[in-house]
DNA sequence: TGTGTTTGACCCTCT
DNA sequence: GAGAGGGTCAAACAC
């Protein structure tokens, strides 16, 4: 309890005046100060009583992307638009709806990496905290507390894990996230970033459920498909469920990035995929539909759900992961998928509509994260495989 | 100024 | 029919 207010007041005060990121990395500080010996006592009183920690923003830290911090704000996803990687889980995916939200599991220290290659911290947060917890398995989000991570890097290259063998892939990939950390990270994965822009409307405590629930909408404006994530405090999603299919086409990132080659890297390969994915799309459409809808969503909940069940069977996989694509088991609906194929997908599909995303969308895609994200993801799994 | 998030309240569905 | 819970709306707020 204590170290509660304490917390509220340390985060209270950055937010009335605008935490800076000074601040802002000082907080795990803080944070770990006020837990061990601050006297709440005081700061409580005039912070608690005064001040109302109503929405408390936390803006990711730029420059540091310490693992605490990102953890926290990795939760952001809900906006996030996602990378090649996720994509291309997601283009396996897609025969199923549920499958697409995939909520890969991204390490917060590829977060980092990213938030300290660029300033897209933040988006790449939200991948990183797309890390995938079971539920199920709380055992595990002890683990992954103290390994947290290692399973996020593995995400990436296990977006396969998504399917629910994620967190063996964590155990496997403890040692690569180390190494990832080096590496450029992928941020491929996002839990939100499933290449369509989502908006929160909503967010409940569930009783069933230790964590809060949040409700995205999709943003494009015809689009029904909404989505519940359930983040651990952690800011690791716990659960994602998808509901209903997108009518529309995935919001293409600017096919040029600023640093357009990039641009140009994923729109090369998204020609190249459209052909192939559109064959592709067309199985797996009809696939779509079949699993998609969303009384599939409730079926494959478990599926999209990670529910951390099914993980340390597939071992193996996860070792797959890095091109988990194509290894992973497929769901019931044929959640397959190749990177490349889901990535290209994502990337082909993508068109944005909108004006309105600007912010988010630009931000993230702006920086030719897509691309980048694509080959670095890519580096990362060939990098990730030869290990495993 | 505009957009997105937060959050309390309301409505709907299920038991 | 009542209660509980989940899902959504919409105003307020933050950025």
């Amino acid at each position: 309890m204590e170290t509660k207010e304490t917390d509220r007041v340390v985060i209270v005060k950055p937010v009335a005046s605008r935490p800076t990121s000074s601040n802002f990395q000082s907080f795990s500080e803080l944070l770990a100060g006020a837990i061990n010996s601050s006297p709440p006592s005081a700061c409580n009183e005039s912070a608690v009583a005064t001040i109302r920690p109503k929405t408390v923003r936390f803006k990711p830290a730029p420059n540091r992307a310490p693992t605490a911090v990102n953890s926290s704000q990795a939760e952001v996803s809900g906006t996030a638009t996602g990378n090649s990687t996720d994509k291309a889980i997601k283009s396996d995916e897609k025969p199923t709806v549920i499958y697409k939200p995939l909520a890969k599991l991204v390490s917060r220290s590829t977060v980092s990496l990213l938030a300290n290659m660029g300033s897209f911290n933040a988006h790449y947060q939200t991948l990183s905290v797309a890390e995938a917890r079971v539920k199920s398995q709380p055992q595990d989000k002890h683990n992954s507390r103290s390994q947290p991570i290692v399973n996020l890097h593995q995400s990436v290259s296990s977006q396969a894990d998504v399917d629910g063998t994620g967190e063996p892939l964590r155990l496997a990939s403890q040692n690569m996230e180390e190494e990832a950390r080096t590496l450029p990270a992928l941020n491929v994965d996002r839990p939100s970033y499933d290449g369509y822009n989502w908006r929160k409307y909503g967010q409940k405590q569930v009783k069933g459920s230790e964590y809060p629930r949040s409700y995205y909408k999709c943003t494009h404006p015809n689009c029904p498909v909404k989505k519940k994530v359930e983040r651990s405090f952690d800011g690791q999603i716990a659960e994602i469920v998808y509901k209903g299919e997108h009518n529309h086409p995935k919001p293409q990132p600017p096919k040029r990035s600023s640093s357009g080659a990039q641009g140009l890297g994923n729109v090369l390969e998204g020609s190249g995929l459209d052909s192939t994915n559109n064959l592709n799309n067309s199985s797996h459409l009809i696939e779509r539909e079949e699993c998609s809808e969303d009384r599939v969503e409730n079926k494959n909940l478990a599926l999209m759900t990670y529910h951390g069940k099914g993980p340390l069977a597939h071992d193996p996989i996860a070792n797959m992961a890095p091109n988990a694509g194509r290894g992973t088991p497929d769901n019931s609906c044929g959640i397959s998928g190749d990177h490349d194929d889901g990535s290209k997908e994502l990337e082909m599909e993508d068109d944005e509509p909108k004006n309105k995303r600007r912010k988010s969308e630009n931000q993230l895609n702006e920086p030719g994260i897509s691309g980048e994200g694509i080959q670095e993801a890519r580096a990362l799994q060939n990098s990730t495989d030869s290990r495993l």
